[in-house]
DNA sequence: CTGAAAGCGCTAACAG
DNA sequence: CTGTTAGCGCTTTCAG
């Protein structure tokens, strides 16, 4: 029942089991000849190597900690697979944890990933007033962001450039032939959201057009929040012929009350999000949205990692990924 | 740079390092005033217990496997969420991988956890032809399947009761007036699609209604699948007033064939779902449907597998769950 | 090319 | 109550 060690392998190969592991690591100090037959003689036996054994002396796991708000967040589940698969082939393993948007459990769990002995940790950061208290952590084991929270952090993250992306979204309104565009659903406390909302002022400054504002006084954007902004808007008097949304979800809120106030979409009034999550390619949502680069981001921040970790003294390191537009039947050209 | 071990914060509180284990072990073996001036001086120190080493000699890790197909399918994202979320709680950590529905690939990152020495393993199957091929690997690790579909195999496993989902489902159209049902998307190959095909084949024997199956040969239940199913089934005359189909997935894709072929649900004809996805809740969607209790699975599957841990040589554990009604949009009563 | 032995950081007897 | 010591399974010098 006890597990097949070395020793064992050795003791029926009749060799030392020094001579084991150099079969098993791949030693060049080794025949060919034993090595063959202790191979073989590990399979027979069903030798499985102790990995906690090895990075007991290898001071080291190949082991990568993540820290993600929430996995029901379909851009979050999604980065988080596309995180495994490609750690797991440069030859590590992830260990998952749900921070649940609590600051103090994102500290909890940090610490708890560095007594793992993690080789590093990847950070998909739930708010923004984190990286000051994290510090102390972040200096143990190297760490990437995924984010742009951190724009004056000395800290190394990956992220989307999210001015780039609303001016992207402004521009391809405008060239729709939109003049009054809404900006909906800014949240004053995420930079994530001051750079889109950046984006979005200094395009409408560029290309001539008054800018229209609602900023959000909640702190997540969710489909509801979206959805309640959005039936107060719709309550009123407006002259806006599109809505650019600082989030998908939101963007989904805005068309579930454009629905009940008999406002149709794109007739009526055009839609954009922001993210592409999964729910935005649904037929019956069809949103035209700015995509975010999720398998780019998830490679990129592997690589960082695995860098900062062969070189931990370098220096902070930021890589900011172009979005793209995603073309779908939420706008249409008003153009004459 | 190195990181502070027993040993330093000994010789600095000028005990052994025995002595400090114990003070941090919370063993009673030792005197309040020195714990508490150990403890005090561990966290002066910044001294972090290195679980490696713990592991090592406790021989566990308190880490769980988790195997899932794919982390981009809402239902298995949220239900590792929970899995995380509850794990911790009980003080373990998640290591998850996962298997792009590739046999290939279950069995190898099955074995590769049990090399990391995982104290056990959840796994939600990609498929069906599994098992077998796995037996001389679960028989090494507390196991755990989420699925159905080895109802013939020695595992232990939780799952909802997929007969029952069926019933309650076509129960309920029942009672909405409906005697003209067609079941959709039958997948042959799945035990999980058998045992939801039956529940709907033995409520129409009970109710008196005629079966009417429209079986899938395709090997996964996605949107497209049921678009192009539903496109073919709407293009002749039929006589069901209502569809109950064999995921969620499908239904949304028979919502948009619907929708091109002018077809309005409810008002034309009602449709089920099953799963109860994220994604079913949209009110652009607004599917009623059968719940699959994702937290109480999550709960159960950590919980058997925890004992199993502690008790290996338990008989093998099963625990079915009941399904329950989400009633939504899509249906209507057509009864006099 | 192979064996012997030290040691990774910690826990758990066993002494004192 | 505290110290000493023997490992956990493996890698890696250092000898032979």
């Amino acid at each position: 029942m006890a597990p097949v060690t070395l020793k064992d392998v050795a003791k029926v190969a009749g060799v030392s089991y020094a001579t084991v592991s150099r079969a098993l690591s791949g030693s060049p100090e080794i025949s060919e000849d034993t090595r063959c037959r202790i191979l073989k003689l590990c399979k027979e036996m069903g030798y499985t190597p102790n990995s906690i054994a090895r990075s007991m002396v290898k001071r080291r796991t190949d082991i990568i900690g993540l820290i993600v708000p929430s996995l029901n967040n379909p851009f979050m589940s999604e980065l988080t697979g596309q995180l495994e698969i490609y750690a797991r082939n440069r030859g590590y393993n992830l260990m998952v944890c749900c921070s649940s948007y609590d600051h103090d459990l994102e500290k909890e769990v940090f610490a708890l990933l560095v007594g793992r002995q993690v080789d590093g940790i990847i950070m998909i950061p739930g708010g923004n007033e984190i990286y000051e208290s994290l510090s102390s952590l972040t200096s143990q084991v190297p760490t990437v962001f995924i984010s742009d929270n951190l724009q004056d952090y000395p800290e190394n993250y990956v992220c989307v450039d999210n001015f780039r992306g609303t001016q992207i979204a402004t521009e391809y309104l405008y060239s729709l032939g939109h003049r009054d565009i809404l900006y909906f659903g800014a949240r004053q406390k995420s930079k994530t959201h001051k750079h889109r909302l950046e984006g979005y002022l200094a395009t409408c400054e560029k290309l001539g057009l008054e800018p229209h504002v609602l900023p959000s006084s909640y702190s997540r954007s969710s489909r509801e929040v979206g959805y309640t902004m959005a039936g107060d808007y719709f309550s009123k008097k407006n002259r806006e012929t599109a809505i650019l949304c600082a989030a998908d979800m939101l963007a989904i809120g805005v068309m579930q009350a454009a629905f009940d106030a008999g406002i149709r979409i794109p007739r009526d009034i055009s839609l954009m999000g922001f993210d592409n999550i999964s729910f935005s390619a649904l037929p019956q949502i069809d949103l035209t949205t700015i995509n975010q680069p999720t398998q780019q981001m998830a490679i990129a921040a592997v690589d960082m990692l695995l860098d900062r970790i062969k070189n931990p003294e370098a220096e902070h390191a930021r890589l900011i990924l172009p979005p793209s537009l995603v073309e779908r039947k939420s706008c249409r050209s008003i153009a004459k």
